[in-house]
RNA sequence: GGUGGGGUGACCGAGUGGCUAAUGGUAGCAGACUGUAAAUCUGCCGGGCUAACGCCCUACGUAGGUUCGAAUCCUACCCCCACCA
Protein backbone atom coordinates (compact mmCIF):
# COMPACT_ATOMS: atom_id res chain seq x y z
CA UNK A 1 0.00 0.00 0.00
CA UNK A 2 2.92 2.20 0.19
CA UNK A 3 3.81 2.40 -3.51
CA UNK A 4 1.88 3.44 -6.45
CA UNK A 5 2.20 0.79 -8.27
CA UNK A 6 0.35 -1.54 -5.19
CA UNK A 7 -1.53 0.44 -4.92
CA UNK A 8 -3.69 1.08 -8.39
CA UNK A 9 -3.15 -2.97 -8.00
CA UNK A 10 -4.98 -3.56 -5.17
CA UNK A 11 -7.97 -0.95 -6.29
CA UNK A 12 -8.28 -2.51 -9.52
CA UNK A 13 -6.28 0.16 -11.97
CA UNK A 14 -4.08 -2.07 -13.36
CA UNK A 15 -4.92 -4.56 -16.43
CA UNK A 16 -1.50 -4.68 -17.56
CA UNK A 17 1.71 -2.99 -17.58
CA UNK A 18 5.04 -2.79 -18.88
CA UNK A 19 7.82 -5.61 -17.16
CA UNK A 20 10.04 -2.84 -16.31
CA UNK A 21 7.30 -0.76 -14.46
CA UNK A 22 7.94 -1.35 -10.89
CA UNK A 23 12.41 -1.02 -10.89
CA UNK A 24 11.84 2.30 -12.39
CA UNK A 25 9.10 3.55 -9.88
CA UNK A 26 11.36 2.22 -7.20
CA UNK A 27 14.20 4.69 -8.59
CA UNK A 28 12.58 7.58 -7.98
CA UNK A 29 9.41 9.62 -9.35
CA UNK A 30 8.70 9.88 -13.02
CA UNK A 31 6.77 11.78 -15.59
CA UNK A 32 3.02 10.47 -17.16
CA UNK A 33 1.32 11.22 -19.25
CA UNK A 34 -3.05 10.22 -20.05
CA UNK A 35 -4.33 11.71 -23.39
CA UNK A 36 -7.73 12.54 -23.55
CA UNK A 37 -9.97 12.65 -26.97
CA UNK A 38 -11.06 15.96 -27.52
CA UNK A 39 -14.49 14.02 -29.52
CA UNK A 40 -16.80 16.32 -27.06
CA UNK A 41 -16.30 19.13 -24.86
CA UNK A 42 -17.00 17.59 -21.60
CA UNK A 43 -15.36 14.03 -20.42
CA UNK A 44 -17.93 11.58 -19.49
CA UNK A 45 -17.78 9.28 -16.75
CA UNK A 46 -15.90 6.46 -18.68
CA UNK A 47 -12.91 9.20 -18.60
CA UNK A 48 -12.80 8.93 -14.86
CA UNK A 49 -10.51 6.10 -14.79
CA UNK A 50 -7.64 7.61 -16.54
CA UNK A 51 -8.17 10.89 -14.68
CA UNK A 52 -7.92 8.87 -11.55
CA UNK A 53 -4.99 7.13 -12.13
CA UNK A 54 -3.49 10.23 -12.89
CA UNK A 55 -4.70 11.82 -9.58
CA UNK A 56 -3.10 8.54 -7.52
CA UNK A 57 0.49 9.08 -9.76
CA UNK A 58 0.61 12.85 -8.54
CA UNK A 59 -0.52 11.84 -4.72
CA UNK A 60 2.52 9.71 -4.37
CA UNK A 61 4.47 12.20 -5.72
CA UNK A 62 5.05 11.78 -9.79
CA UNK A 63 4.44 14.11 -11.97
CA UNK A 64 1.09 13.85 -14.46
CA UNK A 65 1.05 15.32 -17.60
CA UNK A 66 -2.49 15.44 -19.15
CA UNK A 67 -2.38 15.62 -22.90
CA UNK A 68 -5.60 16.70 -24.55
CA UNK A 69 -5.01 15.61 -28.34
CA UNK A 70 -6.28 18.55 -30.72
CA UNK A 71 -3.69 17.18 -33.27
CA UNK A 72 -4.72 13.56 -33.04
CA UNK A 73 -8.62 14.47 -33.02
CA UNK A 74 -8.27 15.29 -36.28
CA UNK A 75 -6.95 12.05 -37.34
CA UNK A 76 -9.27 9.82 -35.29
CA UNK A 77 -7.84 6.46 -33.08
CA UNK A 78 -9.35 3.69 -34.58
CA UNK A 79 -8.58 1.50 -31.19
CA UNK A 80 -12.20 -0.06 -30.13
CA UNK A 81 -14.32 1.62 -32.58
CA UNK A 82 -16.08 -0.39 -35.37
CA UNK A 83 -16.32 2.40 -38.10
CA UNK A 84 -14.53 5.35 -39.28
CA UNK A 85 -15.27 8.65 -37.68
CA UNK A 86 -15.86 11.53 -38.37
CA UNK A 87 -13.58 14.28 -39.16
CA UNK A 88 -14.12 17.22 -36.73
CA UNK A 89 -13.56 20.53 -37.25
CA UNK A 90 -10.40 22.54 -35.73
CA UNK A 91 -12.87 25.14 -34.43
CA UNK A 92 -14.65 22.43 -32.80
CA UNK A 93 -11.48 20.36 -32.02
CA UNK A 94 -9.76 23.47 -30.05
CA UNK A 95 -13.25 24.08 -27.70
CA UNK A 96 -13.28 20.77 -26.78
CA UNK A 97 -10.28 20.60 -25.85
CA UNK A 98 -10.49 24.13 -23.42
CA UNK A 99 -13.17 22.40 -21.81
CA UNK A 100 -11.99 19.36 -21.01
CA UNK A 101 -8.61 21.03 -19.53
CA UNK A 102 -10.79 22.56 -17.29
CA UNK A 103 -12.42 19.63 -15.72
CA UNK A 104 -8.97 17.63 -15.60
CA UNK A 105 -8.51 20.68 -13.31
CA UNK A 106 -10.74 18.98 -10.76
CA UNK A 107 -8.22 16.22 -10.15
CA UNK A 108 -5.16 17.27 -10.58
CA UNK A 109 -2.90 19.98 -8.90
CA UNK A 110 -1.13 22.41 -10.50
CA UNK A 111 0.64 23.67 -8.41
CA UNK A 112 3.97 22.54 -5.95
CA UNK A 113 7.15 20.28 -6.96
CA UNK A 114 4.99 18.01 -8.96
CA UNK A 115 2.57 20.54 -10.31
CA UNK A 116 0.16 18.35 -13.08
CA UNK A 117 1.22 19.91 -16.82
CA UNK A 118 -1.43 20.44 -19.37
CA UNK A 119 -0.44 19.65 -23.27
CA UNK A 120 -1.88 19.59 -26.51
CA UNK A 121 -0.51 17.80 -29.10
CA UNK A 122 -1.48 20.22 -31.56
CA UNK A 123 0.44 22.13 -30.42
CA UNK A 124 3.41 20.13 -32.32
CA UNK A 125 1.82 17.61 -34.40
CA UNK A 126 -0.20 19.98 -36.46
CA UNK A 127 3.01 21.91 -38.03
CA UNK A 128 4.62 18.64 -38.52
CA UNK A 129 5.54 17.51 -42.70
CA UNK A 130 4.54 14.57 -44.24
CA UNK A 131 8.12 14.08 -45.50
CA UNK A 132 9.81 14.87 -42.11
CA UNK A 133 7.20 12.22 -40.49
CA UNK A 134 8.08 9.21 -42.72
CA UNK A 135 11.29 9.79 -42.58
CA UNK A 136 12.29 10.52 -38.37
CA UNK A 137 9.45 8.07 -37.57
CA UNK A 138 7.83 6.07 -40.57
CA UNK A 139 11.36 4.49 -40.92
CA UNK A 140 10.66 2.70 -37.25
CA UNK A 141 8.46 1.04 -38.15
CA UNK A 142 7.29 -2.03 -40.58
CA UNK A 143 3.89 -2.87 -41.88
CA UNK A 144 4.39 -6.44 -40.63
CA UNK A 145 4.30 -5.18 -36.65
CA UNK A 146 1.55 -2.37 -37.34
CA UNK A 147 -0.50 -4.93 -39.03
CA UNK A 148 -0.60 -6.30 -36.02
CA UNK A 149 -2.01 -4.58 -33.68
CA UNK A 150 -5.45 -5.21 -32.46
CA UNK A 151 -6.81 -2.26 -33.23
CA UNK A 152 -5.44 -2.70 -37.05
CA UNK A 153 -6.73 -6.82 -36.96
CA UNK A 154 -10.30 -5.77 -35.81
CA UNK A 155 -10.44 -3.43 -38.23
CA UNK A 156 -9.60 -5.19 -41.75
CA UNK A 157 -13.32 -6.55 -41.76
CA UNK A 158 -15.24 -3.45 -41.59
CA UNK A 159 -13.01 -1.47 -43.37
CA UNK A 160 -9.30 1.35 -41.88
CA UNK A 161 -8.43 4.19 -43.86
CA UNK A 162 -5.35 5.06 -44.37
CA UNK A 163 -5.51 8.07 -41.75
CA UNK A 164 -6.92 5.85 -39.16
CA UNK A 165 -4.20 3.23 -39.99
CA UNK A 166 -1.27 5.72 -39.02
CA UNK A 167 -2.50 6.87 -35.87
CA UNK A 168 -0.77 4.45 -33.96
CA UNK A 169 2.50 6.51 -34.97
CA UNK A 170 1.19 9.49 -34.09
CA UNK A 171 0.53 8.78 -30.62
CA UNK A 172 4.12 7.13 -30.98
CA UNK A 173 5.13 10.38 -31.80
CA UNK A 174 3.41 12.12 -28.94
CA UNK A 175 5.14 9.62 -26.02
CA UNK A 176 8.37 10.22 -27.80
CA UNK A 177 7.60 13.93 -28.18
CA UNK A 178 6.84 14.23 -24.22
CA UNK A 179 9.74 12.08 -23.40
CA UNK A 180 12.29 13.95 -25.50
CA UNK A 181 10.65 17.10 -24.56
CA UNK A 182 9.59 17.03 -20.56
CA UNK A 183 10.80 13.90 -19.43
CA UNK A 184 8.47 11.56 -19.42
CA UNK A 185 8.83 7.64 -19.17
CA UNK A 186 5.32 6.72 -18.56
CA UNK A 187 2.20 6.33 -20.86
CA UNK A 188 -1.16 5.26 -19.23
CA UNK A 189 -4.37 4.84 -20.91
CA UNK A 190 -7.11 2.07 -21.28
CA UNK A 191 -6.64 -1.12 -22.26
CA UNK A 192 -7.14 -0.43 -26.08
CA UNK A 193 -4.40 1.85 -25.82
CA UNK A 194 -2.13 -0.78 -25.34
CA UNK A 195 -0.97 -0.96 -28.83
CA UNK A 196 -0.34 2.63 -29.32
CA UNK A 197 1.75 2.81 -26.16
CA UNK A 198 3.88 0.05 -26.78
CA UNK A 199 4.40 2.02 -30.16
CA UNK A 200 5.40 4.63 -28.76
CA UNK A 201 7.78 2.72 -26.49
CA UNK A 202 9.41 1.03 -29.58
CA UNK A 203 9.74 4.44 -31.18
CA UNK A 204 11.86 6.49 -27.61
CA UNK A 205 13.65 3.24 -27.62
CA UNK A 206 14.78 3.62 -31.48
CA UNK A 207 15.04 6.78 -31.86
CA UNK A 208 16.46 7.69 -27.71
CA UNK A 209 18.14 4.46 -27.34
CA UNK A 210 16.24 4.80 -23.60
CA UNK A 211 13.57 2.61 -22.16
CA UNK A 212 9.92 4.08 -21.59
CA UNK A 213 6.95 2.21 -19.82
CA UNK A 214 3.36 1.41 -20.62
CA UNK A 215 0.51 1.00 -17.65
CA UNK A 216 -2.94 0.27 -19.46
CA UNK A 217 -6.74 0.18 -17.08
CA UNK A 218 -9.03 -1.98 -17.55
CA UNK A 219 -12.26 -1.72 -19.94
CA UNK A 220 -15.03 -0.90 -17.07
CA UNK A 221 -18.09 -2.88 -18.08
CA UNK A 222 -20.77 -3.15 -15.87
CA UNK A 223 -22.26 -6.26 -14.45
CA UNK A 224 -25.05 -6.15 -16.45
CA UNK A 225 -22.90 -6.26 -19.49
CA UNK A 226 -23.71 -3.05 -20.81
CA UNK A 227 -21.34 -0.18 -21.58
CA UNK A 228 -20.68 1.82 -18.39
CA UNK A 229 -21.41 5.36 -18.34
CA UNK A 230 -25.07 5.10 -19.93
CA UNK A 231 -27.71 6.21 -17.72
CA UNK A 232 -31.56 6.57 -19.14
CA UNK A 233 -30.66 10.03 -20.48
CA UNK A 234 -27.84 8.90 -22.23
CA UNK A 235 -23.90 9.74 -22.11
CA UNK A 236 -23.20 10.81 -18.56
CA UNK A 237 -20.90 13.72 -18.33
CA UNK A 238 -18.88 15.77 -15.88
CA UNK A 239 -20.12 18.60 -17.57
CA UNK A 240 -22.78 20.06 -15.29
CA UNK A 241 -24.68 21.90 -17.91
CA UNK A 242 -24.87 18.34 -19.67
CA UNK A 243 -25.83 16.19 -16.53
CA UNK A 244 -27.19 17.91 -13.70
CA UNK A 245 -25.15 17.14 -10.37
CA UNK A 246 -28.56 15.38 -9.54
CA UNK A 247 -28.51 12.99 -12.27
CA UNK A 248 -24.81 12.56 -11.55
CA UNK A 249 -25.54 11.31 -7.86
CA UNK A 250 -28.28 9.64 -9.64
CA UNK A 251 -26.09 7.67 -11.90
CA UNK A 252 -23.83 6.32 -9.41
CA UNK A 253 -26.49 5.18 -6.69
CA UNK A 254 -28.27 3.35 -9.15
CA UNK A 255 -25.00 1.48 -9.50
CA UNK A 256 -25.62 -2.45 -9.83
CA UNK A 257 -24.49 -4.01 -6.33
CA UNK A 258 -22.16 -6.02 -7.91
CA UNK A 259 -19.96 -3.32 -9.18
CA UNK A 260 -20.14 -1.14 -5.92
CA UNK A 261 -17.02 -2.09 -4.39
CA UNK A 262 -15.16 -1.99 -7.59
CA UNK A 263 -16.39 1.80 -8.22
CA UNK A 264 -15.60 2.77 -4.71
CA UNK A 265 -12.07 1.80 -5.69
CA UNK A 266 -11.77 3.61 -8.54
CA UNK A 267 -13.71 6.37 -8.20
CA UNK A 268 -12.97 7.29 -5.00
CA UNK A 269 -10.08 8.13 -2.92
CA UNK A 270 -11.54 6.99 0.23
CA UNK A 271 -8.94 4.02 2.09
CA UNK A 272 -9.60 0.51 1.19
CA UNK A 273 -10.49 0.03 5.26
CA UNK A 274 -13.53 2.68 4.52
CA UNK A 275 -14.48 0.94 1.81
CA UNK A 276 -14.31 -2.82 3.18
CA UNK A 277 -16.47 -1.35 6.32
CA UNK A 278 -19.21 -0.10 4.00
CA UNK A 279 -19.18 -2.91 2.00
CA UNK A 280 -19.53 -5.01 5.12
CA UNK A 281 -22.49 -2.30 6.12
CA UNK A 282 -24.06 -2.76 2.80
CA UNK A 283 -24.22 -6.52 3.23
CA UNK A 284 -26.06 -6.25 6.54
CA UNK A 285 -28.44 -4.65 4.92
CA UNK A 286 -28.19 -4.44 0.95
CA UNK A 287 -31.76 -2.51 0.68
CA UNK A 288 -30.09 0.11 2.50
CA UNK A 289 -27.63 0.54 0.14
CA UNK A 290 -25.12 2.35 2.35
CA UNK A 291 -22.15 1.82 0.06
CA UNK A 292 -24.33 3.25 -2.47
CA UNK A 293 -24.88 5.96 -0.95
CA UNK A 294 -21.31 6.88 -0.01
CA UNK A 295 -20.11 6.23 -3.32
CA UNK A 296 -22.75 8.32 -4.76
CA UNK A 297 -21.60 10.93 -2.60
CA UNK A 298 -17.91 10.76 -2.73
CA UNK A 299 -18.01 11.14 -6.59
CA UNK A 300 -20.32 14.02 -7.05
CA UNK A 301 -18.42 16.09 -4.17
CA UNK A 302 -15.48 15.20 -6.01
CA UNK A 303 -16.84 16.48 -9.36
CA UNK A 304 -19.19 18.94 -8.64
CA UNK A 305 -18.17 20.05 -5.61
CA UNK A 306 -19.80 19.49 -1.34
CA UNK A 307 -22.27 21.97 -2.42
CA UNK A 308 -23.54 20.37 -4.94
CA UNK A 309 -23.36 17.39 -3.79
CA UNK A 310 -25.27 18.28 -0.76
CA UNK A 311 -27.99 19.36 -2.88
CA UNK A 312 -27.81 16.18 -4.86
CA UNK A 313 -28.43 14.65 -1.74
CA UNK A 314 -31.11 16.35 -0.45
CA UNK A 315 -33.15 16.69 -3.72
CA UNK A 316 -32.64 12.89 -3.95
CA UNK A 317 -34.12 12.10 -0.76
CA UNK A 318 -37.11 14.60 -0.84
CA UNK A 319 -38.02 12.74 -4.17
CA UNK A 320 -37.73 9.02 -3.10
CA UNK A 321 -37.16 9.32 0.65
CA UNK A 322 -40.22 7.59 2.68
CA UNK A 323 -42.72 9.46 1.64
CA UNK A 324 -45.13 6.40 1.84
CA UNK A 325 -47.38 7.23 -0.11
CA UNK A 326 -48.42 10.00 -2.98
CA UNK A 327 -48.20 13.10 -1.16
CA UNK A 328 -46.94 15.75 -3.53
CA UNK A 329 -46.09 18.25 -0.56
CA UNK A 330 -42.53 17.61 -0.32
CA UNK A 331 -41.95 18.45 -3.54
CA UNK A 332 -42.60 21.83 -4.00
CA UNK A 333 -39.31 23.22 -2.07
CA UNK A 334 -36.94 20.53 -3.74
CA UNK A 335 -33.71 22.74 -4.75
CA UNK A 336 -32.06 20.66 -7.64
CA UNK A 337 -35.39 19.07 -9.31
CA UNK A 338 -34.79 18.88 -12.97
CA UNK A 339 -36.93 21.97 -14.56
CA UNK A 340 -38.52 22.69 -17.56
CA UNK A 341 -39.97 25.85 -18.41
CA UNK A 342 -42.98 26.28 -20.90
CA UNK A 343 -44.88 29.39 -22.09
CA UNK A 344 -48.67 29.35 -21.35
CA UNK A 345 -49.47 30.47 -25.03
CA UNK A 346 -47.66 27.28 -26.61
CA UNK A 347 -50.50 25.03 -25.06
CA UNK A 348 -53.84 24.77 -25.94
CA UNK A 349 -56.25 26.30 -23.18
CA UNK A 350 -57.64 23.81 -20.55
CA UNK A 351 -54.56 22.27 -20.45
CA UNK A 352 -55.10 18.67 -22.21
CA UNK A 353 -52.47 16.38 -20.31
CA UNK A 354 -51.26 15.06 -23.59
CA UNK A 355 -50.07 18.72 -25.31
CA UNK A 356 -48.51 19.03 -21.57
CA UNK A 357 -46.54 16.06 -21.30
CA UNK A 358 -45.52 16.56 -24.72
CA UNK A 359 -44.39 20.22 -24.13
CA UNK A 360 -42.41 19.18 -21.06
CA UNK A 361 -39.91 16.41 -22.98
CA UNK A 362 -41.47 13.17 -21.48
CA UNK A 363 -43.42 12.29 -24.06
CA UNK A 364 -41.67 12.32 -27.43
CA UNK A 365 -44.96 12.58 -29.21
CA UNK A 366 -48.34 12.60 -28.42
CA UNK A 367 -49.19 9.23 -29.66
CA UNK A 368 -46.07 8.06 -27.25
CA UNK A 369 -47.63 10.32 -24.24
CA UNK A 370 -51.03 8.67 -25.02
CA UNK A 371 -49.98 5.26 -24.97
CA UNK A 372 -47.48 5.81 -21.23
CA UNK A 373 -50.76 6.96 -20.08
CA UNK A 374 -52.50 4.00 -20.76
CA UNK A 375 -49.39 1.63 -19.63
CA UNK A 376 -49.64 3.71 -16.81
CA UNK A 377 -46.31 5.25 -16.57
CA UNK A 378 -47.34 8.94 -16.15
CA UNK A 379 -47.43 10.41 -12.77
CA UNK A 380 -49.01 14.48 -11.85
CA UNK A 381 -48.43 16.36 -8.40
CA UNK A 382 -48.14 12.33 -7.34
CA UNK A 383 -50.85 10.73 -8.98
CA UNK A 384 -50.82 8.40 -11.30
CA UNK A 385 -52.56 9.89 -14.48
CA UNK A 386 -55.18 7.49 -15.55
CA UNK A 387 -57.40 9.51 -18.39
CA UNK A 388 -55.38 10.91 -21.70
CA UNK A 389 -58.25 13.14 -22.02
CA UNK A 390 -57.75 14.65 -18.67
CA UNK A 391 -57.78 18.63 -18.90
CA UNK A 392 -55.46 19.57 -15.81
CA UNK A 393 -56.94 22.21 -14.09
CA UNK A 394 -56.06 25.70 -11.94
CA UNK A 395 -56.52 23.94 -8.88
CA UNK A 396 -53.25 21.40 -9.81
CA UNK A 397 -50.97 24.21 -10.62
CA UNK A 398 -48.90 25.12 -7.88
CA UNK A 399 -46.57 28.19 -7.33
CA UNK A 400 -46.95 32.01 -7.75
CA UNK A 401 -49.27 33.95 -10.20
CA UNK A 402 -46.13 34.28 -12.48
CA UNK A 403 -44.27 31.18 -12.19
CA UNK A 404 -47.61 28.39 -11.62
CA UNK A 405 -46.05 25.01 -12.10
CA UNK A 406 -46.80 21.48 -12.04
CA UNK A 407 -44.77 18.26 -10.69
CA UNK A 408 -44.55 15.45 -13.54
CA UNK A 409 -43.29 11.61 -13.26
CA UNK A 410 -42.63 9.47 -15.81
CA UNK A 411 -42.32 5.84 -13.97
CA UNK A 412 -40.65 5.64 -11.04
CA UNK A 413 -37.24 7.94 -11.21
CA UNK A 414 -38.27 10.87 -13.80
CA UNK A 415 -39.41 13.64 -12.00
CA UNK A 416 -39.77 16.74 -13.70
CA UNK A 417 -40.91 20.48 -12.77
CA UNK A 418 -42.83 22.04 -15.55
CA UNK A 419 -43.17 25.85 -14.82
CA UNK A 420 -45.84 27.30 -16.83
CA UNK A 421 -44.72 30.73 -17.61
CA UNK A 422 -47.86 33.37 -18.41
C1' G B 1 -10.50 -1.90 -64.07
C1' G B 2 -12.75 -7.21 -63.73
C1' U B 3 -15.70 -10.97 -61.05
C1' G B 4 -18.78 -12.21 -57.13
C1' G B 5 -21.54 -10.83 -52.63
C1' G B 6 -24.15 -7.05 -50.17
C1' G B 7 -26.89 -2.13 -48.42
C1' U B 8 -34.00 -3.54 -44.24
C1' G B 9 -36.39 0.23 -38.59
C1' A B 10 -31.40 2.59 -32.65
C1' C B 11 -28.32 -2.16 -33.58
C1' C B 12 -28.10 -7.35 -35.26
C1' G B 13 -30.98 -9.96 -38.63
C1' A B 14 -35.53 -12.54 -41.41
C1' G B 15 -38.30 -11.50 -45.50
C1' U B 16 -38.05 -12.43 -52.74
C1' G B 17 -45.02 -9.41 -56.00
C1' G B 18 -50.59 -8.56 -52.22
C1' C B 19 -51.83 -11.77 -45.63
C1' U B 20 -45.74 -6.34 -44.40
C1' A B 21 -45.23 -0.61 -40.32
C1' A B 22 -42.40 -5.26 -42.16
C1' U B 23 -40.77 -12.49 -38.14
C1' G B 24 -36.98 -12.86 -34.36
C1' G B 25 -33.21 -11.06 -31.05
C1' U B 26 -30.75 -6.95 -28.53
C1' A B 27 -31.20 -2.13 -26.71
C1' G B 28 -34.97 1.46 -24.92
C1' C B 29 -39.69 2.92 -22.18
C1' A B 30 -43.56 1.58 -18.70
C1' G B 31 -45.99 -1.99 -15.16
C1' A B 32 -45.60 -6.15 -11.30
C1' C B 33 -42.05 -8.14 -7.52
C1' U B 34 -37.99 -5.83 -4.57
C1' G B 35 -34.11 -2.12 -2.30
C1' U B 36 -34.52 4.15 -6.92
C1' A B 37 -30.41 -3.03 -7.38
C1' A B 38 -30.14 -7.70 -10.23
C1' A B 39 -32.95 -11.66 -12.22
C1' U B 40 -37.90 -12.87 -13.79
C1' C B 41 -42.76 -11.98 -15.81
C1' U B 42 -46.28 -8.44 -18.62
C1' G B 43 -47.33 -4.39 -22.02
C1' C B 44 -45.35 -0.71 -25.42
C1' C B 45 -41.63 0.33 -28.86
C1' G B 46 -41.93 5.43 -36.96
C1' G B 47 -45.38 9.78 -36.93
C1' G B 48 -50.39 12.17 -36.85
C1' C B 49 -55.78 11.92 -35.71
C1' U B 50 -59.21 8.96 -32.40
C1' A B 51 -62.56 7.22 -26.07
C1' A B 52 -62.09 3.01 -29.08
C1' C B 53 -62.86 -0.02 -33.87
C1' G B 54 -60.03 2.28 -37.17
C1' C B 55 -58.15 5.98 -40.69
C1' C B 56 -54.10 8.80 -42.85
C1' C B 57 -48.81 9.96 -43.71
C1' U B 58 -43.66 8.41 -43.89
C1' A B 59 -40.23 4.08 -44.28
C1' C B 60 -36.59 -1.30 -46.54
C1' G B 61 -29.05 2.81 -50.13
C1' U B 62 -30.67 6.99 -54.13
C1' A B 63 -33.53 8.19 -58.53
C1' G B 64 -36.68 6.51 -62.11
C1' G B 65 -39.76 2.47 -64.28
C1' U B 66 -43.09 -2.18 -64.79
C1' U B 67 -47.73 -3.58 -62.20
C1' C B 68 -54.46 -2.95 -60.04
C1' G B 69 -50.50 -3.64 -56.21
C1' A B 70 -43.12 -3.52 -54.96
C1' A B 71 -38.68 -4.09 -49.40
C1' U B 72 -39.55 -7.94 -53.02
C1' C B 73 -39.30 -7.41 -60.59
C1' C B 74 -36.50 -3.90 -64.31
C1' U B 75 -32.92 0.35 -65.36
C1' A B 76 -29.34 3.84 -63.89
C1' C B 77 -26.51 5.74 -60.07
C1' C B 78 -24.07 5.84 -55.03
C1' C B 79 -21.72 3.16 -51.15
C1' C B 80 -19.54 -1.29 -48.60
C1' C B 81 -17.06 -6.17 -48.63
C1' A B 82 -14.18 -10.32 -50.83
C1' C B 83 -11.16 -12.18 -54.58
C1' C B 84 -8.52 -11.10 -59.09
C1' A B 85 -5.79 -7.41 -62.11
Amino acid sequence: MSDLLSTLEARGFVQDATPGLAERLQQGPITAYVGFDPTADSLHVGSLVPAMGLAWLQRFGHTPIALVGGGTGMVGDPSGKREERPVMSLEQIDRNAQGIGRQLSRFLSFEGDNAARMRNNADWLRGIHLMDFLRDIGKHFSIGYMLQKDSVQSRMETGISYTEFSYMLIQAYDFWHLYRTEGCELQMGGSDQWGNITAGIELVRRRQGAQAHGLVFPLITTATGTKFGKSESGNVWLDGERTSPYHFYQFWLNTDDRDVERSLKLFTFLRLERIEAAMAEHRGNPGRRPAHRLLAREVTAMVHGEQAADEAVRTSEALFGRTTGDQSSPLDGVPDMPERRVSRSQLPAGLPVIDVLVASGLASSKADARRGIQGRGFYLNGEPIDSVELQIGEDALQGPPEARFLILRKGKKNYLRLVLEP
